[in-house]
DNA sequence: TTTATATTGATAAATCATTATCATAAAGTC
DNA sequence: GACTTTATGATAATGATTTATCAATATAAA
């Protein structure tokens, strides 16, 4: 990641401005709308090394390849909807869930998931 | 699922008998136990036909392949161990989190995950 | 500009979980 | 026990996602 390309600016304001984790091929979809003729490898190079760079973290849910977000975003979780597959951020977390665990187990993190459809797909 | 086999016999007891999430390896090893030489296949084979015959559920976790049930357990979430990998099923749920949807979105179904060690992992 | 080299795009290759294949073995009926 | 057919185990094949390869191109410094 040391030079600054068309293609990862692409990749990074599609990022920022869709704001919702998107998988690789979501990535190259918006991103060719920039930069016509982009390719999937560098999707996925550019995504690894935003990884690696702290600028994105993967999103991951049950029985799905992952996505990805920019990273710096507070505790938050995940909507999917289930008609066109988009994953949306959701704002805010109903607390700790420590005590759902059985005695003797140690809970330090949590994830949620809510599924259903979205406004679009409720249109 | 016509014939009543040894493998498939230790496949269901061990399911039973462990009673959280199995992978399909978990499932070899611990049934090998009681059928020794069972091959991975006629995991995969057994698990499908539980499935589709309704005894046994998949149980997806985020960035994890299935893991398997049985099925007829009243609504719950699971407990992934971060040393181990073994999960385990919590009992109940703190009830409804569609408050957490943006207005205009319709939750259908929520899944929790916690993530921590369980109790062998911090003995 | 020129130049050194990082990056790209196309695609082959690698991964990993799961399924298909098929000869052999076992279940269950007669 | 003999027989018909399903099930098994070993492993090749598949499918989906991600990574590696490499010649051509673009970046950014001199």
């Amino acid at each position: 990641m040391e030079r600054s390309t068309r293609q990862r600016q692409a990749i990074r304001s599609v990022m920022a401005e869709l704001n919702r984790p998107l998988s690789p091929t979501e990535v190259l979809e918006a991103a060719r709308h920039k930069v016509p003729g982009m390719g999937i490898a560098t999707v996925y190079r550019t995504l690894k090394g935003l990884v690696e760079e702290g600028s994105a973290v993967p999103v991951e849910l049950p029985g799905e390849a992952p996505r990805y977000e920019l990273a710096g975003k507070k505790h938050h979780h995940h909507f999917h909807c289930s008609k066109c597959s988009k994953v949306f951020e959701l704002e805010g977390c109903p607390g700790d869930f420590s005590f759902m665990a059985p005695s003797g187990f140690k809970t330090e993190r949590h994830e949620i998931v809510l599924y259903g459809r979205c406004t679009d797909c409720l249109a």
